[in-house]
DNA sequence: TCCCTGACCGGCT
DNA sequence: CAGCCGGCCAGGG
């Protein structure tokens, strides 16, 4: 087999990026980037948005809590940020008039995140 | 195989 | 605050 690190879940890219996606709790999000360095691939944020186009309207992973690092939504097809943002609203989540939300408070990072220089991130 | 594009990001002007 | 630029990696023509 390929030299891959153990317990860091899937091989890919890809399927990394899901995994981490499928564990964002309910009215919190990641970013494009910062699943991107979960994924092992500091610096691929287009990629880790690259994936998840793929993913709307065929998963049933909480693809609409990845928003990019403005905290804004990032969909360019219209309609589909509408969407989103209304699923996010549903969740708690709270946009102000520029369309942007709070990643100081929103932003989730897994308990087991590599990087440990994180956000107080309290509970909401 | 080369070229181009893309749900992005951080830094700089 | 807004706009431009280079960098990242993968997939498609």
């Amino acid at each position: 087999m390929a030299a891959e690190p153990t317990g860091a879940g899937p091989a890919t890219f890809q399927a990394r990026v899901l995994a981490l996606v499928a564990r964002i709790p309910p009215g919190r999000v990641m970013t494009y980037g910062q699943l991107a360095l979960l994924a092992g691939a500091p610096g691929a944020a287009r990629q880790a948005g690259q994936v998840l186009n793929g993913l709307m309207g065929h998963t049933e992973l909480p693809w609409q809590r990845v928003i990019n690092a403005q905290g804004r939504i990032s969909t360019y097809k219209v309609g589909v940020g509408e969407v989103q943002e209304g699923l996010l609203r549903a969740e708690g989540v709270a946009f102000d008039d520029t369309g942007r939300c709070d990643l100081d408070t929103l932003q989730w990072w897994p308990e087991d995140a590599p990087d440990r220089a994180v956000p107080p991130a309290p509970l909401w």
